[in-house]
DNA sequence: ATATCTTGTCATTCT
DNA sequence: AGAGAATGACAAGAT
């Protein structure tokens, strides 16, 4: 019920905050639609942490039985995003792309977004553009996507919240003591409040250097962007993982194909996730400054990638469609959609790649029925000649999309993106997100982060001023501090003018106030920062109203005699005063943070007046609320600042799995080279009884799946590669 | 003078 | 039933 009430409450807040972070529709969309499950937890996680504080309760916090039972379900929650923000360290640290692929398999369980989603996200957002992959529709879309993305990255680095430092300005109520008593009319009550301020002294500054620190503090976690992690390195074992692997063709197995290729990807998964990659990366290089994008497009002559390659002399076809037809069947059908400029290619010559059905022999069949892979590796120059029919149904799958200067450019654009900080900014955003990271963890309001503080309370408290001058780090432990709002505002000097009532409970109150000294507002525990927020108390219980108790005007208004009372009378709270008012023998602090049968037991040691026992109330009934609403805002922004992290962490996310993807399409295309490589020095040495060489134009190679080569008829291997090519089709119906 | 932010308070609901 | 937590709304003061 609870995480329905949240959900509901704070989804909208959440989701338009994310939204909003995000830029336009980034891959929220596909987050929402296909990862909907982790991030709503991402989202409910952070508010449902909320639920659970109870940072007022001090006196149960400091014993060591603060931990509210809400909380529970926190540890769950924390625990992911410390391994979250561990995984993305390691990312950062470019750990092997498989140890960080098997840390996001860890997160799957815990509802997290997984390694393998982004692909599947992917692929549900491509899944109606397959037509129009290069279209403008989809880059458009990709564009915006893309360049809110990056512009959120740097937007998000001076998103780092506001937060007020100007915690010691406050109230001076001094007359407050000479009007209070008039509760009956609110309006009367602010007015003679006013009066009041009016007629106090003008002493707007206060020894804040200790809250202005923190505020900078607070202002200096990490809340900016981050660096983003190298590349990874191209390794096997990434790619095997990543790309999703699908049924092998049954039959064959290419023997020439690298082990990387065994597992063929499924063929319409890698195509759609190509789609959105390609569109995705077009998009990326536009953002990039076009003088970058224009080096990356004209590839340098000397690329080893496109020009070791070189074909036949006989072939006047371009590397492009030596490319494609390199490519795997799979991967050609894969593929094809992507190269529009390849379909345009006259190059149908493509269809010769058909696998080839042997057509006397049974083993052939068997082996050559099963996938057009077989037929995938002729030679581009073997393709000249090659059916035309067959052209349209295997366009080079690879050509456009692969080009090698492309591919450099979609990896180059995406570090540009990734890493488009300097290395000293990419430094500052490291150390910042290390900070960050702590502060998310530290700051989380889990109670976990509230006993950890308790824990540390006698030490940063020892020192009034630890959170306020350490660095980040501290800036996190003292903004998690924060959380622990104290009702301490009210009666410090109070103790210090009237240490009178002193009901054993001093102990405790000094723990307290100790604590206190962690939140801002808790400073008020130095009488001079007392004085945090205002205190208007609008309508008193008119019980209060006994104007026989009338506060002590006359001593207020000898400030000038008594400069030292009248500073402490300053420091005081409109309870407070009214508290000294009505001669109530305790502290604010007291009434307000006693617990109930403490606070009734101390009621009843003394005899007091039913306006004492009215305004005794109200005062802890407002000293209550005013916790409580510090910490309702505390985590309304903490929320805030957890949806922007976890709006950096999912950017972070999708571009690690967008890198990742460019390095595994990179090592496929250099495998396909290899295998086309490798068959074309296979096939033409290759001689017939007369000591001829083969046609390319009329017989293909074929792998089988014994690791043996077959030397077949390329009819064959066209009409199997047009039965291969219709299963697929058919499925996708 | 105005807009915005901050804080305290109240009212209300929920636990 | 009462205490207290949570939170929306409002007002006052500060910036």
């Amino acid at each position: 019920m609870l995480s329905l009430k949240k959900y509901l409450t704070e989804g909208l807040l959440q989701f338009t905050i994310l939204l909003s972070l995000i830029g336009v529709r980034v891959d929220v969309d596909t987050y929402l639609t296909s990862q909907l499950p982790p991030l709503r937890e991402i989202i409910l996680g952070p508010s449902s942490a909320y639920t659970q504080t109870q940072f007022h309760n001090l006196r149960n916090t400091l014993d060591g039985y603060g931990i509210h039972p809400k909380s529970i379900d926190l540890d769950n929650y924390f625990t992911a995003r410390r391994l979250l923000n561990q995984v993305r360290a390691l990312d950062r640290f470019q750990v092997p792309t498989t140890e960080v692929n098997a840390w996001l398999v860890h997160r799957d369980p815990e509802g997290s977004v997984s390694g393998s989603q982004p692909s599947s996200g992917l692929a549900l957002e491509s899944s109606s553009g397959l037509q129009d992959v290069t279209g403008p529709d989809n880059g458009v879309r990709e564009s915006e996507t893309e360049q809110g993305f990056s512009e959120d990255l740097e937007d998000l680095g001076a998103v780092a919240p506001p937060v007020s430092g100007d915690l010691t300005k406050e109230d001076i109520d001094l007359g407050a003591g000479r009007e209070i008593f008039d509760y009956s009319h609110r309006q009367k009550e602010q007015d003679v409040d006013k009066e009041l301020r009016d007629g106090a002294e003008q002493e707007d500054t206060w020894p804040g250097e200790g809250a202005e620190a923190l505020a900078r503090n607070l202002l200096v976690d990490g809340e900016t962007g981050e660096s983003f992690p190298v590349q990874f390195p191209a390794d096997i074992s990434s790619i095997t993982e990543a790309v999703p692997s699908e049924s092998e063709p049954p039959g064959l197995q290419n023997n020439l194909l690298s082990p990387l290729l065994t597992g063929t990807e499924s063929p319409f998964d890698l195509e759609q996730q190509w789609q959105d990659l390609m569109s995705i990366m077009e998009m990326q290089a536009m953002e990039v400054n076009t003088s970058t994008s224009e080096v990356l497009y004209n590839a340098p002559p000397g690329d080893p990638l496109s020009t070791n390659y070189s074909l036949a002399p006989n072939t006047p076809i371009n590397q492009n469609v030596s490319l494609h037809q390199a490519s795997l069947g799979g991967c050609s059908q894969d593929f094809s959609l992507f190269s529009p400029e390849v379909e345009s290619l006259p190059v149908a010559s493509s269809s010769t790649l058909l696998p080839l059905v042997p057509s006397n022999s049974t083993s052939l069949n068997s082996t050559f029925g099963s996938t057009n892979l077989a037929g995938l590796f002729f030679p581009p120059q073997l393709n000249g000649t090659a059916n035309d029919t067959a052209g349209p149904e295997l366009p080079d799958p690879l050509g456009g999309l692969l080009d090698e200067a492309m591919l450099d450019e979609i990896s180059l654009m995406d570090l540009a993106i990734e890493e488009g900080f300097n290395p000293v900014q990419a430094s500052q955003l490291e150390e910042e997100f290390d900070s960050d990271s702590g502060l998310s963890l530290d700051s989380s309001h889990s109670p976990s982060s509230l006993s950890s503080s308790e824990g540390s309370s006698s030490s940063s408290s020892s020192s009034s001023s630890s959170s306020s001058s350490s660095a980040s780090s501290s800036a996190s432990s003292s903004f998690s501090e924060e959380g622990a709002v104290g009702y301490s505002s009210d009666s410090e000097t109070l103790d210090l003018e009237e240490a009178e009532g002193a009901v054993g409970y001093q102990p405790e109150y000094s723990k307290f106030c100790r604590m206190s000294y962690q939140d801002p507002s808790q400073l008020s525990c130095l009488p001079y920062l007392e004085h945090v927020g205002h205190n208007h108390t609008y309508n008193m219980a008119p019980s209060a109203l006994d104007s026989a108790d009338l506060p002590p005007p006359s001593t207020l208004k000898k400030g000038s005699k008594e400069k030292q009372a009248d500073f402490l009378d300053k420091q005081m709270s409109r309870d407070e005063h009214r508290a000294r008012a009505m001669k109530i023998p305790f502290t604010n602090d007291k009434i307000i943070n006693l617990p109930v049968e403490e606070f009734n037991e101390l009621l009843s040691k003394y005899q007091l007046s039913e306006a004492q026992l009215s305004l005794i109330r109200d005062i802890r009934r407002r000293g209550k609320n005013k916790m409580a609403a510090q910490n309702c805002r505390k985590r309304k922004l903490d929320t805030i600042l957890n949806l922007e992290r976890d709006v950096e962490d999912l950017q972070r996310d999708k571009a690690r799995l967008l890198r990742e993807k460019v390095e595994f399409l990179r090592s496929l295309r250099q495998m396909k080279q290899k295998v086309q490589s490798l068959y074309q020095e296979v096939f033409g040495r290759l001689r017939d009884e007369n000591g001829r060489p083969y046609s390319p134009s009329q017989y293909a190679l074929q792998y089988a799946g014994d690791g043996s080569v077959l030397l077949i008829p390329r009819t064959l291997a066209d009409q199997q590669a047009r039965r291969q090519e219709r299963k697929p089709k058919d499925r996708r119906k």
